[in-house]
RNA sequence: CGGGAAGUGGCGCAGCUUGGCUAGCGCACCUGCUUUGGGAGCAGGGGGUCGCGGGUUCGAAUCCCGCCUUCCCGACCA
């Protein structure tokens, strides 16, 4: 599958294991020739899982050694998982060279003028870290920059003929997450590698765009995680068209569905609704009525009310013939707030996340019971949409689900309590002021796209790409004399990937109950070399000597050569750890042969000695 | 922001209800001997302001008050 230099030809790991490479050079053992020993290799692996750790890739990578909490939402990274992690960090970033873009770096403490100039510093909201200089001068903790690569882009670029342009970087970001956790996979700080593209028109930027998504596309492919591409939201950065690539892992906190039979693919915080059919308009409608329905504050004890006391002809009443006004108040970023109404289908929630996605950059607070008394109109458990919408009493605006189509008639709240509204019919009974798309998505919903119907996962956003447009190039006045001379504003693209989450991403997807099972490009070696036999024994420099070998053969070695250690706590460590190849020197060794074993079948076979560097390497090029 | 659970040697836990003597167990660590293909055995040893502050008491890990921190769950459903 891969050519065998990108495996391993290239001692990338390693190549910094040798800081000096004349041969007087005496330091730490461990470093010659490109061979990691345990017993000197700063490492301790634990036998139990971290009280603290829930997710299969916080316990394995803390009790394999790779990183420990140093602080709420911050880790270290320890010798074995800082290889890990840099493996990680140059597959990216040789797939991003190899794709035309140029890596820059800027400073992650940034003065806050920029982000005021677009507007983030304040919607960015809460999860952005301020902090002042001796002076008092606001500064932040980058959380991502667009701003300053669009400032640098203004401070270099001085015509057409420097775009289109597509610079990265790599670097720690900071967000002051509300609630850290699952290890790596939600920080306060943590590492993204992130690209803006630069185009002077939409052709460009979706040229762009594409090379970005190809270039995804074989990142993901060569780190070995698995992917889905869901359409997205945008978020608090603004823009149109966007992507996620998700990991579809349990333990992920993003919701998305897949078509059965087309490839429609969204996260649910950006799946549209199928459309639905308008009622036919000759069918006559009865006028709406209003009915007692004592006690019926919620929709279960309303669907049960009409059916035991205003039955329909033609079948049981349900909760989707019910309209469900539901009243929240948006918190802008400004502070500002302004109370929203949204009517969805009785049989169906409001998703928090899809509504959050929808008002962004504005929070979404309950309605308590001070926003109710300020709304005297507002009769809870029985909303309807007579005091709801801009010219209504209330004035609050009033938002419909799509289902809630011109007319399509409902039972909903009288604004009375007790009583509700039967058959009012959109369109001719109340008018809302727009629509939203914001009730949650079910498993077998409809495909907005085909026939077909949605099936529901979820996973761990490992990259996400859009589109900006001009929001930053307008608010920072980048602008760029085209061919035809005139002045034009570039438009812009953004991309991302979280480099540390990839690394707890590839270890949620690639072990098993013993341990870790790291794709080979990504493993802190090729071979795991176990000595299982007496300390004094012949394994030993049998061992030291197949050492050696592999690592002259350009193989990347981690070899067990503590003593006084039982064999069974090598093979467990060896099994935690999770390099790919595991070879034994331990009671074959008298008649020439040792173990190797294949980490993730558990696969074993016995090898002559002298055949064993071959066989790995055949093993390496052969998968 | 709300709700749960928890803070006791490096790690994982018990002890707390019903206050009391030297704070205990497993792992890890140190010394010695034995052991060496599935997280070894025996013997000896070191290491803890019981999260922080205050209070009750002759006496507090234990009871009371306040604070801090960590983990999990929920984010509001008419």
């Amino acid at each position: 599958m891969l050519p065998i230099n990108k495996a391993w030809g290239k001692p990338h790991a390693f190549r910094s294991h040798q800081p000096n490479s004349s041969p007087e050079y005496t330091g730490c053992q461990r470093y010659r020739a490109g061979v990691l020993r345990l017993s000197t290799l700063f490492l301790k692996t634990l036998r139990e899982d971290p009280a603290d750790a829930e997710v299969a890739s916080h316990r394995l990578l803390v009790r394999g050694g790779f990183i420990r909490r140093a602080a709420p939402g911050g880790f270290t990274w320890l010798p074995l998982g800082w290889i890990v992690y840099r493996n990680v960090e140059r597959i990216i970033r040789e797939e991003m060279d190899a794709a035309g873009f140029q890596e820059v770096h800027f400073p992650a403490l940034l003065p806050s003028e920029p982000y005021e100039a677009t507007g983030r510093w304040t919607d960015y909201g809460p999860n952005l870290f301020r902090l002042q200089d001796r002076r008092g001068n606001d500064h932040l903790l980058a959380p991502t920059h667009e701003e300053m690569f669009t400032l640098l882009v203004r401070d270099i670029a001085t015509s057409y003929r420097d775009l289109p342009l597509s610079i990265y970087q790599i670097q720690t970001k900071y967000r002051d997450e509300a609630r850290p956790r699952a290890g790596l996979l939600r920080g306060r700080e943590f590492v993204m590698k992130d690209s803006y593209s630069f185009d002077i028109d939409d052709d460009g930027l979706a040229r762009s765009y594409q090379r970005h998504r190809d270039a995804y596309i074989s990142t993901f492919e060569r780190l070995g995680l698995p992917f889905v591409i869901v359409s997205a939201t945008s978020g608090a950065m603004g823009g149109s068209a966007s992507e996620e690539f998700l990991a579809p892992i349990d333990v992920g906190e993003d919701t998305f569905v897949r078509c059965t039979s087309c490839g429609y693919a969204a996260n649910t915080e950006a799946v549209e609704s199928a459309i639905v059919a308008v009622p036919d308009a000759t069918t006559p409608t009865p006028p709406a009525s209003v009915v007692d329905t004592p006690g019926t504050p919620t929709i279960a004890t309303l669907v049960d009310h009409l059916n035991a006391h205003l039955p329909r002809d033609d079948r049981e009443w349900v909760a989707a013939d019910t309209l469900k006004n539901v009243v929240v108040m948006l918190h802008q970023p400004d502070g500002n707030t302004e109370p929203l109404a949204i009517g969805v289908p009785g049989n169906r929630d409001v998703d928090m996340k899809r509504l959050e996605a929808a008002v962004a950059p504005a929070e979404v607070a309950a309605f308590d019971e001070n926003d109710f008394a300020a709304h005297p109109a507002l009769m809870k458990g029985y909303i309807g949409p007579g005091v709801l919408g801009a010219a209504s009493t209330s004035g609050i605006r009033y938002l419909v689900d799509p289902r809630v189509v011109d007319g399509s008639a409902w039972v909903t709240g009288a604004d009375q309590t007790g009583q509700h509204v039967i058959g009012l019919v959109s369109g001719r009974d109340f008018i809302a002021d727009g629509t939203i798309d914001v009730a949650e998505v079910r498993e077998g919903d409809p495909c907005p796209q085909c026939d077909g119907s949605l099936t529901i996962a979820r996973g761990i956003e490992i990259g996400h790409i859009f589109q900006l447009g001009r929001k930053y190039a307008t608010a920072l006045e980048l602008r760029i004399p085209a061919e035809s001379g005139e002045l034009v504003t570039p438009t812009m693209g953004s991309y991302g990937i979280g480099v540390s989450r990839a690394v707890a991403a590839i270890a949620e997807t690639h072990h098993d109950e013993f341990g870790l099972c790291w794709p080979r490009e990504i493993a802190p070696a090729d071979v795991h070399l176990i000595i299982a036999g007496r300390d004094d024994g012949p394994q030993r420099p049998v061992a030291e000597r197949l050492a050696t070998k592999f690592s002259a053969a350009g193989l990347r070695v981690l070899f067990d050569d503590r003593e006084g250690v039982s064999p069974g706590v090598r093979f467990k460590d060896a099994e935690l750890i999770g390099v790919p190849t595991i070879v034994v020197a331990g009671r074959g060794i008298d008649d020439g042969l040792v173990e190797v074993k294949d980490r993730r079948s558990g696969e074993r076979i016995d090898v002559d000695i002298d055949a064993v560097v071959d066989h790995v390497r055949a093993v390496i090029t052969n998968n």
